[in-house]
DNA sequence: CGCCGAGTTGAACTGAATCAAGAAACGTGG
DNA sequence: CCACGTTTCTTGATTCAGTTCAACTCGGCG
């Protein structure tokens, strides 16, 4: 929970009275390894903090798995478009680790934005924030080579290549295993 | 002005009130073909919604450019990185047709969110709108073909291929000219 | 007319995928 | 603590999508 307000603090600080009424709608979930807190085609309506652990967003293209995002400490975790929407997504959220989040319902979200401007306020900055990481990503994939995308999580996020299996690394770069263990090979 | 408050109903309605004090904050820009909005180096603390025209972001790699988006009648266009991180992009934006904007600050525009919560909120949701379809970008960039993409763009925006040199396009897909002069030949 | 930018077409090349086989690492039960 | 199957990772050979370089076509315009 502590982590919690730290991680907000970085982006928006905000009210007591908020901090408060946020923390009562917060619920706490335990997830064990290789459970799944997401599943496609089910509607997504919590949004999660990713207090200890490590998850994994991915989803099924003609029978591969194609991974999309990790998620590890202080990371908000959601399925983004299923959140949004409020329609069934295509996306899995897989436990790597396990792992303990504080989630909170769509319905409550929005009741605290109703009576705490400056949360939702702290929601819109973290979105921007995330919006340009994504940016970043997409710029990556559309114009550089994959050893190039590889040289940058080295560099960016190195964490993931001890925590994560080299399969899913590769699928996350847009990359074949295959290849992404002979660039390693050669660094 | 009745262009901007048709497409903002579409995201989420605003009182009279915040959309009074919205008019009153945004300026009328005039921009003529081949001029720039926004170039490389520079700041960009402007958001914009595009009345008439169109324009197109990109920047330089290596001696070329790289086209990331185009914005059309009722988009929202801004340099994102250079606006919200208030530092210095790396993006151009060059207006393609003469164009009709209409542009606020963003310190105007963090005014008007301390006085209107439902603005906020608005942008909020504008963000995440436009969260998603960046969302679906890449993944159609890294797990699709270069035709695959193509044909994606030709269904779900036609009018860009109407609008926007060939050479814009491939490079927007991630793809050289030659490549998709071929593709386009063959369907 | 001749130039110029935009688009097309061809040939050679290359980065990365795929297919296939084997080597390590790992967890589980005996 | 070892034997087993399973998963993860590596390595090689082949194939293919897409790039690059280069030449050529076409339409517009001074």
């Amino acid at each position: 929970m502590n982590a919690l307000h730290q991680c907000i603090s970085q982006y928006h600080p905000i009210s007591i009275a908020a901090w408060e009424a946020l923390t009562k709608a917060l619920t706490r979930v335990e997830v064990p390894k290789n459970s799944f807190l997401v599943k496609e085609g089910m509607v997504c309506n919590k949004l999660y903090f990713l207090e200890r652990g490590c998850l994994r967003g991915y989803y099924n293209l003609d029978g591969k798995e194609v991974t999309y995002w990790f998620g590890f400490e202080n990371n908000f975790i959601t399925s983004f478009y299923s959140f949004i929407s409020r329609k069934p997504g295509i996306e899995n959220i897989q436990v790597l680790e396990d792992s303990t989040l504080w989630g909170i319902s769509s319905e409550a979200l929005h009741q605290l934005f109703d009576q705490h401007h400056d949360l939702e306020r702290l929601v819109r900055i973290i979105n921007e924030q995330y919006y340009i990481r994504l940016e970043e990503r997409l710029m990556a994939m559309q114009f550089k080579t994959a050893r190039e995308r590889y040289e940058q999580l080295l560099e960016t996020s190195p964490h993931i290549l001890q925590r994560i299996p080299l399969g899913q690394i590769a699928s996350y770069l847009g990359i074949s295993q295959e290849t992404l263990s002979r660039i390693r090979s050669q660094v």
